[in-house]
RNA sequence: GCGGGCGUGGUGGAAUGGCAGACACGUUGGUCUUAGGAACCAAUGCUUUCGCGUGCAGGUUCGAGUCCUGUCGCCCGCACCA
C-alpha cells in the first residue's frame, strides 16, 4: 500500500532540495536558448499575498518549467517593489522605520511565495529600495534630464487631499486618487516632469512588432490618443493671433464662434489691457472652474456653462467673418492650443453649447438624406458632402478637409498637425519613501544634476515622516541633508527635497534581473545582449497604462542612447483575470438553510434577494465581488497551502476557469484538485511493467500530451488539466498504469504539481531529479484512434450512432448510414435532397 | 456618450460552423465504516411521451452557442481630447 500523500513533508523537502542545489539558478549559457518569462514583482504590503499574486505567478512559473524541461536557460526572476505610500503611512502611524517595515514584509512575502514552490532564482532577487538599485534608477533619471527629457515646471497638478501628495493624470480615477479614494484637487506646484510626449509616436508605433494581446495594445493606443488635424490660426479683432487645432478644418465655414479655456493666456492678457468689458463676470468664471476639482468637473459634463468675452471678436481666416469668442471649461487648456473653433452643425458639444446660448448654426456637410439641426449635429464623416463652403463646395469630407489644408498652408493661415492627449509625466511626490530626486538648486547656476559619481544619493535616516502641510516633502525640513554644494560652481545650493514616484524603480527592473549585483552599470552588455528582451510578460490590466506604459518608455529612451540593445522590452504581453471572492451577502451564497428560511419569510427568491439588497445594499445584488476584508471573503494562501497543499493551491488557480477571465475563489472546489493529485499519488500501488504505452492507452497519452503542450502555450491551462484529469479516467478504467506512461504522466504534470511529481519520480526510480528530464512528445499520427463514432443526422437532427473506421470514405459512410435501421425507416418514401458526410464527425441525410 | 468584452445546467466552466454541457464542484442514491465534513461506485440540463434547450427576436446555412442584423442585460476601459 502507498504511504499516505504528505504534502506538508514533501513539498518543503522539494523547496529545500531546490534551495540547496540551487535547482533554478540562472547563468548565461550560449550553448542554450535563452527563455526570460517575467511577472510583474509585487509590492510587498502588510497584508501579506493575495490568492491573486499567484496566479500570475503560477501561471509563468508552468511555462518556466516546460521550457526548461524543453531545453530552454530560462530566468525567472522575482523581487520587491518596495517604496511607496502604505508602507509610509504604516511607518508613520505605527512609529517604525520604512525600512524595517519593508524588510519585515518582504520577509513574509518571501516565505509565503517559498511555500509555492516557484521556480524562481532567488540569487537574482531585487529590491527597489535597495540603495545599489535606486543607484541606477537615479542614473537613468540624470540621462533623461541630461538628454532634455526632465525638466521642472510649474504647473497645475492633481493634488490628492488624502495622501497630500501630486498624483500622475493615470493615478486619478473618476476624480478619485486612485489609491485612497480622496478626492483630488488642482494645484499650482513646481513638479519635475518627464518628457513621455516625445515619445508618443515611438510608444504607438512600437507596438506593431510586438504580440501583446489586442486589449492592451487597444487601451495603450487610445490613451495616447493620437489624433489628426489641423491647427487654424484665427486672428481677432484686437489684432492677436488666436490658434485653434481642429480634426474637421472641413467645416471651417461652419464656424460660428470661438471657445478657450479658462486659462487661456490671452485672456489673462486682455483683461489686463482693459478689453474685456465684463471683468467681473470673467473672473468669476474662471475663479469658479479653478476651484473645480476633477470629479465635479467631470459630474458637471453634460451641462455646459461659458461666457462670452464682451470688446474682442475672432475673424474666421477663410472668410473674415468676426464672430464671438466665449470662455468654458469645456475646453482644456491642456489639450491642442487651448482654444477651439466652434462649428456647431456638425459637432455634438458645439452644438449643445449653441442651443444653450442661442448662437447660429450653420449647415456646412449634408448627409444623404437632409439632417435636422435642431435636433442634433450631423456629424457622420462617411457620407457628407461640403456645402455653404466656397472652394470646397461638393467635395466628401476627407477631400475637403485635404483642400483645406492645401488652402491654409498656401496663405500662411494654418497647418497640418498630430495631436496627443498622452501628456507629460508629472515625477515628483512629496514624500519620503522613494529616491531622492538627485538634483540640487543653486541660486547662481539654477538647477544642476549631482555628479554620477555621488550616487547613489540615498535617503537621509529621519523618523518624522509626515508631509508638510504646505505640501513639502518631509525631506524638506532636514537642513542637513538639504544644504549642500552646488556642483557646478562650488557654492551654497540646496537639494531637491521630493522623491520619485514609485513606477520609477519598476520601469526597469526587468533589466536589473538580468545582472543584479553588477556595480559598474546597471546590467553589463553581455547580460543584456543574452537575456533581453523579455519574451513573456505577463500582469494585470490595471498597469496598461500605468507600469507598462512608463517602462516603455524608459527603454525606448535607454535604446536611443545606447545603454539597451533593442528598443522594447517586452516582446509578449498577457494579461490575468482578477480573483474574485463570492458575496457573503447574497441569495445565491447563502447555506441552503437561511435561503429556505427567507423564501418561506418572503414568499420567493426574488423577494428574499431584494430584501437583502435592502438591507445590505446594492452590492448584495452581485454574487461575485472582489475580496475585501468588510465582508470577510479574503482568502490567505498560507491556510489553503497549509490544509489542501502548495502543488493543489497551484492546480487550482490555474484549473479554476479561464485564465484571461476574472473567477471567483471558491474554496469548496478545491476538493477536486485534491482528489486529482491524490488519485496520481495512488497509481504507485498499481504499477506494471512496460516501456510503450499500452494499445487502449496509446491515442489517450498522445492526444493527452499534444493538448498539455499546446494549452500552456495559449493560457488554456484549465483546459490542459482538465484533459489530465480525463487521462485518469481512462488510465482507471484500464486498471492500472505501466512504468513508462507514468513516468509520462508525471512530466507532464510537473510544471503544474512541481512536488508530488518529483517525489513519486523519485520513488518510482525513473532518476531523480525530474527537473533534469525532457519535456514529452507525441506522435501526431497516433491522436486519433482507428474507429470513431459518428452521429447520423436526419436534416440536422442526430437520429442514430455509428461505429466507423476513421478513413471511411463519404460513400461508404452514407451507405452505412442508410443501412442502419432508424435511418432506413426514417427515409422510407422520401425524396433525398442532400447526402454529406463530415469526417469523423457525421452523416446528414437531407430528405423530403 | 465612445471603445472593448461577455451572456451556456444548481455552481466554476468546455465546445477549428458539425452529436451542446468536456473536466470539476455541488446534489441524490449506494458500498465500506463505531462514525464521516474520508475513500470508492452510480446517477445528475429540463421534461420524460412526442419533445425542449446556449439572454431575447430575426437572418444566412444541409447544419448556428459559434457567422450576420436588431434588441435587452452585465462587466471593463476612456470620458467635454475639438
Amino acid at each position: 500500500m502507498s504511504s499516505i500523500y504528505d504534502f506538508q513533508t514533501i513539498e518543503k523537502k522539494w523547496q529545500s532540495y531546490w534551495d540547496e542545489n540551487k535547482t533554478f539558478h540562472a547563468e548565461i549559457d550560449h550553448t542554450r536558448p535563452k527563455f526570460y518569462p517575467l511577472v510583474e514583482f509585487p509590492y510587498p504590503s502588510g497584508a501579506g499575498l493575495h490568492v491573486g499574486h499567484p496566479r500570475s505567478y503560477t501561471a509563468l512559473d508552468v511555462v518556466a518549467r516546460k521550457r526548461r524541461l524543453e531545453g530552454y536557460n530560462v530566468l525567472y526572476t522575482m523581487g520587491w517593489d518596495a517604496f511607496g505610500l502604505p508602507t509610509e503611512n504604516f511607518a508613520m502611524k505605527n512609529h517604525i522605520h520604512p525600512e524595517i517595515v519593508t524588510r519585515d514584509n518582504v520577509a513574509r512575502f518571501k516565505s509565503q511565495l517559498k511555500s509555492l514552490g516557484l521556480s524562481f532564482d532567488w540569487d537574482r532577487e531585487i529590491n527597489t529600495t535597495d540603495p545599489g538599485y535606486y543607484k541606477w534608477t537615479q542614473w537613468i533619471f540624470l540621462q533623461l534630464y541630461k538628454h532634455g527629457l526632465a525638466y521642472k515646471k510649474e504647473m497645475n497638478v492633481n493634488w490628492c487631499t488624502g495622501c497630500k501628495v501630486v498624483l500622475a493624470n493615470e493615478e486619478v480615477v473618476n476624480g478619485v486618487c486612485e489609491r485612497c479614494g480622496a478626492p483630488v484637487v488642482h494645484k499650482e506646484k513646481s513638479q519635475w516632469m518627464l518628457k513621455i510626449t516625445a515619445y508618443a509616436d515611438r510608444l504607438i508605433d512600437g507596438l506593431d512588432g510586438l504580440d501583446y494581446i489586442e486589449r492592451v495594445a487597444t487601451q495603450q493606443k487610445n490613451w495616447i490618443g493620437r489624433s489628426h488635424g489641423a491647427e487654424v490660426n484665427f486672428t481677432t479683432t484686437t489684432g492677436d493671433n488666436l490658434t485653434v487645432y481642429t480634426t474637421r478644418c472641413d467645416t471651417l465655414f461652419g464656424a460660428t464662434y470661438m471657445v478657450v479655456s479658462p486659462e487661456h493666456a490671452l485672456v489673462g492678457e486682455w483683461l489686463e489691457k482693459g478689453i474685456i468689458k465684463n471683468v467681473d463676470e470673467v473672473k468669476a468664471y474662471q475663479l469658479e472652474a479653478s476651484r473645480k476639482s476633477d470629479m465635479e468637473r467631470t459630474e458637471l459634463n453634460k451641462n455646459k456653462t461659458g461666457v462670452c468675452l464682451d470688446g474682442v471678436k475672432g475673424i474666421n481666416p477663410v472668410n473674415n467673418t468676426e464672430i464671438p469668442i466665449f470662455i468654458s471649461d469645456y475646453v482644456l487648456a491642456s489639450y491642442g492650443t487651448g482654444a477651439i473653433m466652434a462649428v456647431p452643425a456638425h459637432d455634438t458639444r458645439d452644438w449643445e453649447f449653441a442651443k444653450k446660448f442661442g448662437l447660429p448654426i450653420v449647415e456646412v456637410v449634408q448627409g444623404n438624406t437632409p439632417s435636422n439641426l435642431d435636433e442634433a449635429a450631423f456629424t457622420d464623416v462617411a457620407t457628407g458632402t461640403l456645402v455653404n463652403s466656397g472652394f470646397l463646395n461638393g467635395l466628401s469630407v476627407n477631400d475637403a478637409k485635404a483642400k483645406m489644408i492645401e488652402w491654409l498652408e498656401a496663405n500662411g493661415k494654418g497647418c497640418d498637425k498630430v495631436n496627443f492627449k498622452l501628456r507629460d509625466w508629472v515625477f515628483s511626490r512629496q514624500r519620503y519613501w522613494g529616491e531622492p530626486i538627485p538634483m540640487v538648486k543653486c541660486d547662481k547656476c539654477g538647477w544642476q544634476p549631482i555628479p554620477e559619481s555621488e550616487l547613489p544619493l540615498t535617503l537621509p535616516e529621519i523618523t518624522d515622516f509626515e508631509p508638510g502641510e504646505d505640501g513639502e516633502s518631509p525631506l524638506a525640513r532636514h537642513t542637513d541633508w538639504v544644504n549642500t554644494t552646488c556642483p557646478c560652481c562650488g557654492g551654497p545650493a540646496k537639494r531637491e527635497t521630493d522623491t520619485m514616484p514609485q513606477w520609477a524603480g519598476s520601469s526597469w527592473y526587468f533589466l536589473r534581473y538580468m545582472d543584479p549585483h553588477n556595480d559598474e552599470a546597471l546590467a553589463s552588455k553581455e547580460a543584456l545582449e543574452y537575456w533581453g528582451p523579455v519574451d513573456w510578460y505577463n500582469g494585470g490590466m490595471e498597469h496598461t497604462t500605468l507600469h507598462l506604459l512608463y517602462s516603455r518608455f524608459w527603454h525606448n529612451f535607454l535604446y536611443d542612447i545606447g545603454v539597451v540593445p533593442y528598443s522594447e522590452p517586452y516582446k509578449k504581453r498577457t494579461s490575468h483575470g482578477m480573483i474574485l471572492g463570492l458575496n457573503p451577502r447574497s441569495f445565491q451564497n447563502l447555506p441552503a438553510a437561511e435561503q429556505k428560511e427567507l423564501v418561506a419569510k418572503y414568499g420567493s427568491e426574488k423577494e428574499a434577494q431584494k430584501a437583502l439588497v435592502e438591507k445590505y445594499g446594492e452590492m448584495a445584488a452581485h454574487p461575485v465581488v472582489k475580496m475585501s476584508k468588510s465582508l470577510g471573503n479574503v482568502v490567505n494562501p498560507d491556510d489553503i497551502v497549509r490544509d489542501y497543499g502548495a502543488d493543489t493551491m497551484r492546480t487550482y488557480e490555474m484549473f479554476m476557469g479561464d485564465f484571461e477571465q476574472s473567477a471567483p475563489w471558491n474554496t469548496a472546489s478545491i476538493a477536486g484538485c485534491k482528489r486529482f493529485l491524490d488519485r496520481v499519488w495512488k497509481f504507485q500501488d498499481n504499477v506494471v511493467d512496460g516501456d510503450s504505452y499500452r494499445p487502449e492507452l496509446e491515442v489517450p497519452f498522445n492526444q493527452t500530451i499534444k493538448k498539455v503542450s499546446e494549452d500552456i502555450e495559449t493560457l488554456k491551462y484549465n483546459t490542459a488539466i482538465a484533459a489530465m484529469m480525463g487521462l485518469l479516467n481512462k488510465i482507471d478504467a484500464v486498471g492500472s498504469i505501466n512504468r513508462k506512461e507514468y513516468r509520462d504522466l508525471l512530466i507532464m504534470l510537473n510544471p503544474f504539481a512541481p512536488h508530488i511529481t518529483e517525489e513519486l519520480f523519485e520513488m518510482m526510480g525513473f532518476g531523480s531529479p525530474i527537473t533534469s528530464q525532457s519535456w514529452v512528445t507525441y506522435d501526431p499520427d497516433k491522436c486519433t484512434e482507428s474507429t470513431v463514432e459518428i452521429a447520423v443526422q436526419i436534416c440536422g437532427k442526430v437520429r442514430a450512432k455509428l461505429n466507423v473506421p476513421v478513413d471511411i470514405s463519404a460513400e461508404d459512410a452514407i451507405a452505412l448510414a442508410k443501412a442502419e435501421e432508424k435511418i432506413a425507416a426514417a427515409i422510407a418514401g422520401k425524396t433525398i435532397v442532400k447526402e454529406l458526410y463530415v469526417k469523423g464527425k457525421l452523416v446528414n441525410i437531407v430528405a423530403k
